[in-house]
DNA sequence: AAAACATATCGATAAATCTCGATTTATAAA
DNA sequence: TTTATAAATCGAGATTTATCGATATGTTTT
């Protein structure tokens, strides 16, 4: 776990919010019309659309959260789903509570 | 409490280490000639030397982490210490381990 | 009042980050 | 096998950050 390269990503208005939707992506996004379910989380394009940031300002920002260990790709077919690593997010607050 | 601008203060190696020197001033610096005690916390020259780094940057580092809540100086004569403002951290840990 | 010292601010350059449109790659559909 | 779609990567300009030396400000000492 790298603290600053995750600092670095949660220094971001967009990428903060963007692991908060991805919290409950079934109140933040519309459902998947090949999958029923959001089980790998959401995929980019959708995440783009609520940002309103083009599709490469976005697919940069996840793969920067995805190198931070923050989240987790998974390809269905063309599309590539995001969804919290809510293990290293954990390991991350554990990290800050003792060592801040 | 802005997060991102705590967050950005917190991208850093050299700062995080000072924040994490402020914990314990006695272990990691030489004891203020005119004071007796840290209560105030520690000087602008102290930390410059413990960092290597210049005096003009060191306190551009320091603004940096006033200005975000992350310490608080107090003017003794010439000079000026810093120390943690645990209420901020308490705060910002608060913060992220419910919205994160 | 002048000199000395600690810190802050200014100005500048190099490096990193933000953001975009264009291109490439991978997969699916026709 | 061509075409269409989703995502990743590339190249570039604009903005922000890192870092320095020089200068300014405030305080103390001489």
């Amino acid at each position: 776990m790298n603290v600053i390269e995750i600092n670095k990503a949660l220094s971001n208005e967009t990428r903060l919010k963007i692991l908060n939707w991805l919290k409950s992506p079934e109140e933040n996004f519309p459902p998947h019309k090949d999958l029923g379910h959001f089980n790998d989380g959401v995929c980019v394009q959708y995440i783009k659309e609520k940002t309103g940031l083009s599709q490469s300002t976005i697919s940069h920002f996840l793969s920067l959260m995805q190198k931070a260990g923050l989240i987790t790709p998974t390809r269905h077919g063309k599309w590539t789903y995001y969804k919290r690593n809510e293990q290293m997010i954990k390991s991350y607050l554990q990290y800050l509570s003792k060592e801040l």
